[in-house]
DNA sequence: CGTCAAATTGCAAACGCTTACAACATTAAT
DNA sequence: ATTAATGTTGTAAGCGTTTGCAATTTGACG
């Protein structure tokens, strides 16, 4: 491996004849520096092939000009679509993104969480199903400032951006109401977190209550977000004789659609599905999945700005950011 | 924004009576510290929370205990699922990880490089489907070890971890022949990349050529990695009279295949598809896609681990690795 | 007790850069 | 020519660690 002789700032000061204080204002942009000496430095960073070693100038500075994202898993579709987003912001705003998965295990964030903070990033970006008691006040802890993307704390007192939950799903229920179900299932994650319980169950039910039907537990389901507990989960919601589900994961949906398919059902004749997520898998399965519309992107981009201004110490004037949802009308759904 | 005073080395040292030195000794399980003192310092730091400063530790040490990944997309599932095994092993190293999405843009690859490299990283991943010139003379010029996950240098002169495409390819081409099948379609990506020229290409001629069967130029395809330029191209590929293709990309397989659907063709019997990259993709469709199955996670793991091996100066007994394929037969092939 | 090697510790110089603050130079105004 | 402003540049003190080397302590042994 070549040992690079990186060359130093001082190595452009003293070739230069100038101080290390110029040649940081140069680098830096400072316009206190006379056009001419400006241009000494410039060509002996070239000829030296000098780049500021970022370490240093953290250390001097305080600022890394690197972000933290934590996130349940780059694999999953919802959020890697959200990292997009962040990321191309960041970038934007010459910022630099230390990623860590987490698989929403308390645990695992509190740890990403410090030692993002350990690492000096000068802001972090938290998305995930629940924040745990632990992980608020690991946040709280971090003297850098933190936004949640597509993601809830109970108490909203963290800045955020999102979606309008429940009426993303009151909305979903209604249309499949108006279809002619009178059973119609709502899968979500664990009952427990905040953005089941407080958001898409309230959503589900003032939907059925705006439409005169009746509240029925058996007709709530829990599961993890994946293919395989999708389609185990189906064979559960059929037996309750339920004609129609909103699933809150595409592939938990993809599942659910497949097993009916399996047993010979048809989707959407047999059983309608709308799903929450909307990712390149509602688009490319026939039939495609009928879905609320996230700006998932949008949600992601969103968040990296608020954070931007928040590491910046700028005003925001509103700190829990709703983004408008869309409608999207595809396949498993009658119209 | 409450200004955590956070705790430095000098606080614990000075509130237990030693040097700096000796806190430094015990953060960094040095042997040589007397038990006593060492539980002393460790109740110290944990009173006052002192957690290291990482990047004035990268500064001393010249070691950041980062890595950055250079990634086409991380909403590409073939590539968030190398990014998996890449984290997940850089974790059990307790690395961290820098991710740069690059759209595959030789422009943006050189920078994130040179980015990466100023943030003085202790070793990069690379992936993407061609490597240009230009970033093959960045990789040069950067004194971090650089490993290829998934990717192909013409010249074979980096470390790299793969499958044999050529084998991949001949043995799909083959399964699709003994299907009866006498125009067989290659979709690829632009045939300039080493990978597609020099690989799947010789692959599939190979298989070709094993059987009998003359090639034929227009049954070659390129396209972009996405669903749409899938089904956009499945008219021309139709148009050719190919019973069969073998595909790059899922996405672009998918889009193939929902043509053929959408004109009223049946996948496998009036058209045979074979996938290459085996993503979630490939499994949650009806008919399900058959592909060459790639160890994915595996790729990246691999990968991550020879880059630890690198960054420690161990010695690599083969640094071009190729890790075994499989055939995963499913719905989009007869047998 | 005295010796000497081994085990513990402390000293202080980096690491490469930013940034008050001070110093000097230049220009414009009087 | 003098003075005050303004513009440019240099000085040097950090930023929070690591680490080679020297100094000190400890313990075993004769």
């Amino acid at each position: 491996m070549q040992k690079k002789q990186t060359a130093t700032i001082y190595d452009v000061a003293s070739r230069v004849g100038v101080s290390l204080a110029t040649v940081s204002r140069v680098v830096n942009g400072n316009s206190n520096v006379r056009e001419s000496t400006k241009r000494k430095v410039l060509d002996a960073i070239e000829e030296l092939g000098y780049h500021p070693n970022a370490v240093a100038r953290g250390l001097a500075s305080k600022k890394t000009t690197t972000i933290g994202v934590v996130m349940p898993d780059v694999t999953d579709m919802y959020y890697s679509e959200l990292a997009r987003g962040i990321d191309d912001v960041a970038n934007m705003y010459h910022y630099d993104v230390l990623l860590t998965n987490t698989d929403e295990d308390p645990v695992r964030e509190t740890m990403a969480i410090n030692n993002l903070a350990s690492k000096q990033v000068d802001g972090i970006i938290f998305m995930g199903n629940e924040l745990d008691r632990e992980v608020l006040k690991t946040i709280a802890s971090v003297d850098a400032p933190v936004v949640l993307a597509g993601s809830i704390d109970a108490e909203k007192v963290l800045p955020s951006v999102n979606i309008d939950y429940v009426a993303a799903v009151k909305e979903a229920v209604e249309m499949v109401i108006n279809n002619g179900h009178k059973r119609v299932a709502l899968v979500t994650g664990p009952m427990e977190y905040a953005i089941n319980k407080q958001h898409r169950l309230v959503g589900y039910q003032s939907g059925l209550e705006a439409n005169g039907q009746d509240f029925d537990e058996t007709l709530l389901f829990s599961s993890h977000q994946d293919y395989a507990a999708g389609y185990q989960l189906a064979e559960k919601i059929y037996a309750t004789n339920a004609t129609a589900a909103i699933v809150h994961d595409d592939e938990v949906a993809l599942g659910i659609m497949n097993y009916m398919f399996d047993q010979g059902k048809s989707v959407p004749d047999d059983f309608e599905i709308i799903t929450s997520n909307d990712t390149k898998f509602a688009i490319v399965t026939r039939p495609a999945l009928t879905s609320i519309g996230q700006p998932k992107y949008d949600i992601g981009a969103v968040a990296m700005r608020m954070l931007t201004k928040l590491m910046n110490n700028e005003v925001v004037d509103n700190m829990q950011v709703t983004l408008p949802h869309t409608f999207e009308k595809r396949g498993t759904t009658i119209k």
